[in-house]
DNA sequence: GTAACTGCAAACGCTTTGCACTCCC
DNA sequence: GGGAGTGCAAAGCGTTTGCAGTTAC
């Protein structure tokens, strides 16, 4: 996403542009496998040394109460950031906990008919799937 | 569940059968609002005041391991302990962290028609649906 | 100018660990 | 009798909080 569209992004939910809210929210949106708070702060580290832990946290806070990201959290390990939104399915490896999306064929409409008849209003969802990824599999032989 | 059922189960499994035990895995299996370790350990203390917050936790990490419940974390609060591994969506309250269960027609024929063309073997699976339970609903008016 | 944000460090809540004691088999 | 399980307290880890200094607007 571009810089513009994410200070519109900000500017729009009364947030205030600065340069660490402008590289964690570019970052998390341009990342597909659901960082922790701490592998963003490695990662933007390097090209931003002054950028503290908590400033990550209470940004993907922040962009938690826009409804630009969902957590993810599991019995162990630390919290996982998405900032995918829309209904798709985290395959999640039980051994190395990486996540990699999965969409399926018509799984909005798979989605729709499986809560048809459910008599309140969704917020949100979250569906995961647990597996060994091929990886795993083959340090395991 | 009777007793026996879960002495059969412990000692299949190789877990002594003690005292803690039984209370933890006969509580933890006629429960269906997803209890805390920390609830449990509440509930249990007045039939048994001897019984430890990490016995409470071993006995639990020990029923994940043999598969008799899974473990639901959240990004905020303790992790809930869900003794119904066949597939449901878990109804949560974002507001009081209420837990249901919830079972569509037909569930399983969707969601194995979902995961048709899925490429790798799925060890369990999670469906979270998040909403505002009637009460917190209404404790907003 | 001022309210919001940042960085730091300390505190927090949940969970695990280490260890001496106890109990099941 | 011996190894597994328990209870307790301390430690661990991820996250939040408080606060003084800084920045966006």
């Amino acid at each position: 996403m571009e810089n513009q569209h994410i200070i519109d992004l900000l500017k729009k939910n009364n947030l205030k542009v600065t340069t660490q809210r402008l590289l964690v929210t570019k970052y998390i949106l341009s990342r597909f496998d659901h960082p922790s708070a701490d592998q963003i702060y490695h990662d933007l580290h390097d090209k931003f040394p002054t950028i503290s832990l908590g400033t990550i946290y209470k940004t993907l806070n922040s962009l938690k109460e826009i409804g630009v990201v969902n957590e993810l959290g599991f019995g162990e390990g630390a919290v996982r950031y998405d900032p995918n939104t829309k209904i798709h399915i985290n395959l999640v490896c039980t051994k190395c906990n990486s996540i990699l999306d999965y969409y399926p064929d018509q799984i909005q409409n798979s989605w729709n008919n499986l809560i048809k008849n459910l008599h309140v209003k969704p917020i949100g969802q979250r569906i995961d799937i647990y597996y060994k990824c091929k990886e795993c599999q083959n340090r395991d032989l």
